[in-house]
DNA sequence: GCCCGTCTGTTACAACGTGTAGCGCTACAA
DNA sequence: TTGTAGCGCTACACGTTGTAACAGACGGGC
């Protein structure tokens, strides 16, 4: 409904997380401030961020809006979307769907413990009757 | 402790996706019996499968005996093992190390619902109540 | 013992993704 | 008007993946 871009959720790259991870941190930023913000850690010129930032645009991850002459761009979506649906393909594709096994392996392997499953299944009690207006996607 | 091959869980490409995928399904196969299998679906030369099955080896995907003359090759962990560890992995990358953020947000994207959380955490219960010997990775 | 078919190892190559960056054009400020 | 900040376009090297040919080795039948 909204795949203008791509149809496969294409892994990110190393520089392009990096960016992500910083646009997902710090708001809206202009490629300048990012290219500064990330520079410590991996010096970049600045027309390497902005191809990193359009490529990423062009993925759909984020989008710009411009301010006087400056693109700013911020997040498409919030960072859990992208995990959702990143979990959600492996799903797919590992399980067949089957989140239950998936879930299973999760907390075999030390990933979720009982106690923050029990947490959740609260937690998401709570905002399931807050929000069963919405069964369309 | 086994990380003999590579460091970094790298993606599969689609048609080791597909070997992968075939390996995991039935057990133990040799190249040519998997080109024949997934020939309807992709047809390929045999050595093309072949050279699939060793890059899927180098990975730590799988592992190969001999028998006679032939490379018999049999997944190296079972798919759920690998599922988890990618998903491990997104949730350090995304969420960093919060799987409840995760969980909820798989909730209300209808991944999961609450039924499949409640029977998974009773599951769970007791499959840790049958394993809580073992505690280190 | 020799030849053949079968399997494997090696090597190649094109397409694509990603990191990195230069160049030139445009528009705003002095 | 001219300098400069900021953007689009283009390029290129490198690694990954799909695809495959070719050559060497080995085991069996004649």
């Amino acid at each position: 409904m909204k795949n203008t871009q791509n149809t496969r959720p294409r892994n990110l790259g190393e520089v392009e997380q990096m960016v992500m991870d910083y646009v997902w941190s710090h708001g809206p930023v202009s490629s300048e401030a990012c290219r500064e913000a990330l520079a410590a850690r991996r010096p970049m010129k600045e027309s390497t961020v902005r191809t990193v930032l359009r490529r990423l645009e062009a993925k759909g991850y984020v989008a710009h809006e411009i301010s006087g002459r400056t693109y700013i761009y911020r997040a498409a979506e919030p960072r859990q979307n992208v995990a959702v649906r990143a979990v959600k393909h492996i799903i797919d594709r590992f399980c067949g769907g089957s989140v239950e096994q998936l879930v299973i392996g999760m907390v075999d392997n030390a990933v979720l413990d009982r106690r923050q499953l029990e947490r959740l299944t609260q937690k998401i009690a709570e905002r399931k009757t807050s929000q069963r207006k919405e069964a369309k996607s």
